[in-house]
DNA sequence: CCATATTGTGAATAGTGATTCACAATTCCC
DNA sequence: GGGAATTGTGAATCACTATTCACAATATGG
């Protein structure tokens, strides 16, 4: 059956989604343009049609994460004004994100493992660098506030959050989502908090 | 210029420390026969003599990885009989192997990534569930000595303290060595300690 | 020292996935 | 309605890697 047309916008689109699709399934070695291709229900050269190769979809999968991460951060921003709550805010944003897009945590664990440092992977270096300075920003503000110990550095700070998300992400996915996240989120968030800001 | 003679037994060893450098310099899709080969001296089908194929080889690894894991563990309990401490010089050990054997890390994350549900997965699945289990275990032991609160859920706190490790070893990976791992056990730990003690 | 098992080599095979290309169908615009 | 541009198709090519195999060199034990 002969796919029927649409536009070069439409089909990139559309690619570039079932890119993201396939990464969060497989990591990115299960992303293929046979994949990719059959999810759009074309032929796998048509793909070359809107996109010069695949790794012009990879940038293009690149281009969806980081806006939507920094997305996050925005309307964390404008939600909640205090530094704690931010933090908390972003963190189960943060959590849920990883669940319901688990491309993202594949396409960092996968920058991790890459051993070619091709220009398209320092721009994840960026968002990523761009998302850590965030937080980072926020503890300054919750130091500057008083709402959070003075005596701890900044990115320590940034990096131990990082390290709220990652690994309960990582057991949600293996446990085939039998480990609760946001139950997590809920009990690790305290802990976490106290450690901020306790005397 | 021909490879001398060596016996199965070493070069399944050399072939498995090969193996594990490749996997830490490119993750598991840098793990290639060829790669194997180069590194020890040998012609690619040579190293079919010594092993079955790919998988036997990373079977192999895998088996490396996860008794280095354990004896770690072992060795932290006997050095130490408090919970803290211990908890403590886990951290620092646990950190300073994934800093130079970076295999561990890439094995874990491409374990993540891997669609496939083979066996040899299940093996490492229950390495590290293992691992999360002794980690809970040393938690449980300072709720019970006082030392830890008791209203924190033991498994909260190891995935916790799995979070101080994983993003710190990325880290020192993606700056190219420049991210201080020693020196972010030594200010993350104060604030982890206080939210798993103070009142 | 020699028969034999063990180990190393190079060439050949096979499967996979990306990419290209000439051609066919479809849509758009006049 | 009829070109012309756009998009879809199938086959072919290319590069890469794992794997096999017949043969050569080397070690080993009697």
């Amino acid at each position: 059956m002969r796919a029927s047309k649409a536009e070069t916008a439409v089909r990139q689109e559309q690619i570039a989604e079932a890119a993201m699709d396939l990464i969060g399934a497989g990591g990115l070695s299960g992303l293929s343009i046979v994949g990719i291709a059959e999810r759009v229900g074309l032929v796998p050269s048509a793909v070359y049609r809107h996109y010069k190769g695949k790794e012009a979809v990879l940038d293009a999968v690149m281009a969806l994460l980081r806006s939507r991460m920094l997305a996050n951060v925005e309307s964390v921003r404008a939600e909640t004004p205090e530094a704690l709550p931010r933090l908390r805010r972003l963190l189960e944003r943060h959590m849920a994100m990883m669940v319901e897009k688990p491309a993202f945590i594949h396409v960092v664990l996968a920058h991790f493992s890459q051993a070619d440092h091709a220009e398209r992977w320092s721009s994840l270096n960026n968002t990523m660098c761009a998302y850590l300075q965030e937080v980072v920003r926020i503890v300054e503000q919750g130091q500057a506030d008083g709402a959070i110990r003075p005596d701890i550095p900044p990115r320590t700070a940034a990096v131990m959050f990082i390290g709220l998300v990652l690994p309960a992400a990582m057991l949600y996915r293996l446990s085939g989502g039998k480990f609760d996240s946001a139950a997590h989120v809920e009990s690790a968030w305290p802990v976490f908090e106290r450690g901020l800001t306790a005397n």
